[in-house]
DNA sequence: CGAGATTCATGTGAAGTATACCTTTAGGCTTAA
DNA sequence: AAGCCTAAAGGTATACTTCACATGAATCTCGTA
């Protein structure tokens, strides 16, 4: 019977007029055809870049600008192009994209440089091997054919920051070990003050060139949604105001068309769901709250276990206490809890650097205050509404298969 | 009363350790001539 | 004798620990008005 009840699900399902018509045009990885209200980066992206297109090498190029800006849709955009080009005119050109942030790839200089040696079919172990020797590795990989290659490096700021600019500095230098083949580095970044804090040498070399993504206005965001959505979505699904309101949202900070575009989507996807014939300004408020929800749960199921454990224990001590929560606290709830679950606690040393580190990643909100004569600490708040709290326990639960107590309070 | 010393709890930097993984080397075993 | 496999030796990156020192305002101390 049940089998009866969901095959006729899955045809009713099947059979429903989707609102969409082609949702990649929604994805943040969806490279359009013609690219709006960047006109000026993009001339000036592929004015640096065209020299390749001559067999020679470009200048470094820095990029910043916020986030949901087009640095990465442009890059993207550009090197598209420039390798159609350069592909009928028989030049050989290499773009390799490495987004830095991500974790366990590319996030130490021997991640990186490895994983951009991989991208040659060179296979690296993740460990054991002299950063020195995996730099050999990729020189000689680099230098095999003769090539233009570019590198170009999203979120540097985030390595950067992690394991200083000497990485850089070892890149920019690569061309006068090279033989046969030119480097020449993109560096993206959405931290504006980011190329400031940089050695002199690495930041002129870096910097040769700059190209400024400034945030798009309103209008623009809703011009940008407007193309997007006729090709997303079947016709007259829209209501009027949706479209407004999307790039309101995604203007009243900086201007970030990512969010827009994601924003809509998800609306989009929530009103399917519901059953509605049309996409209402509602949605786009249960959007908000659903992405937001969503980027937070993913974000923390990708957590190593110890910081899973490390935030379980803040969550949990937040609602069991008013008032501020500081570092000794966390680590006696969190020593505890590794007791019950009889995993082996780390020292508080390394504990105070999971808890900047989930600082950093925006979880929660720390900030180092000295209490006087009753000494230092962090003072620590979970920078999630109160709305998602749940979720995240249960998550983290179910991760690390503790059985929660019930607490009476 | 107020300037300077003290104090507390933990932040933070540097150096050391454990682990997991790598390559190289040397020895032992097998095999084929 | 040549070839192949295995285990030991020697090396690295990363996550973590250990040790030691730095911080900075509330509190204390003590000289002065």
């Amino acid at each position: 019977m049940e089998e009866k009840k969901l095959g006729k699900f899955f045809q009713k399902y099947v059979d429903k007029k989707s609102l969409f018509l082609d949702k990649s045009v929604l994805q943040s990885s969806y490279i359009p055809d013609e690219i709006y209200h960047r006109d000026e980066q993009i001339e000036q992206v592929a004015s640096i870049l065209a020299p390749t297109l001559k067999k020679e090498l470009p200048s470094n190029l820095f990029i910043y600008g916020k986030t949901g800006t087009g640095k990465t849709l442009t890059i993207k955009y550009v090197s598209e192009q420039l390798m159609k080009i350069s592909r009928e005119k028989k030049i050989k050109l290499d773009i390799l994209y490495l987004n830095c942030k991500l974790k366990k790839i590319a996030d130490t200089e021997y991640r990186l440089i490895a994983q951009l040696a991989r991208h040659f079919g060179k296979a690296i172990p993740p460990t054991g091997l002299p950063t020195d020797e995996v730099y050999n590795v990729f020189f000689n990989a680099l230098d095999e054919k003769k090539n233009i290659i570019i590198i170009v490096l999203d979120e540097i700021d985030q390595l950067v920051k992690k394991t200083g600019d000497e990485l850089i500095y070892n890149l920019t230098r690569i061309n006068s070990e090279l033989k046969n083949s030119k480097v020449s580095l993109i560096g993206i970044s959405n931290d504006l003050t980011f190329v400031n804090n940089l050695d002199p040498r690495v930041k002129s070399s870096l910097s040769e060139e700059e190209v400024l993504f400034p945030p798009y206005n309103a209008i623009q965001i809703q011009d940008i949604l407007k193309k997007r959505a006729k090709k997303a979505f079947q016709p007259k699904i829209i209501e009027s105001g949706v479209v407004e309101k999307c790039s309101a949202y995604a203007a009243r900070d900086h201007g970030d068309a990512r969010r827009a575009l994601e924003l809509l989507r998800v609306a989009g996807e929530l009103a399917e769901r519901q059953n509605q014939k049309t996409i209402k300004i509602e949605n786009i408020d249960e959007a908000e709250d659903k992405i937001e929800k969503d980027r937070i749960l993913e974000l923390i199921k990708n957590q190593p276990k110890q910081f899973q454990l490390i935030l379980y224990a803040i969550i949990l001590k937040n609602n069991s206490q008013k008032g501020k929560i500081f570092t000794g606290e966390i680590y006696d709830y969190y020593k505890n809890i590794c007791n019950e679950v009889s995993l082996r606690p780390l020292t508080q040393r390394r504990v105070s650097d999971i808890i900047s580190e989930l600082d950093m990643s925006g979880i929660i909100n720390g900030r180092v205050l000295s209490k006087g004569r009753y000494g230092r600490t962090r003072e620590i708040s979970i920078s999630v509404p109160k709305t998602t709290e749940p979720k995240i326990i249960q998550i983290l639960e179910e991760s690390l298969e503790v059985e929660r107590k019930n607490e009476l309070f």
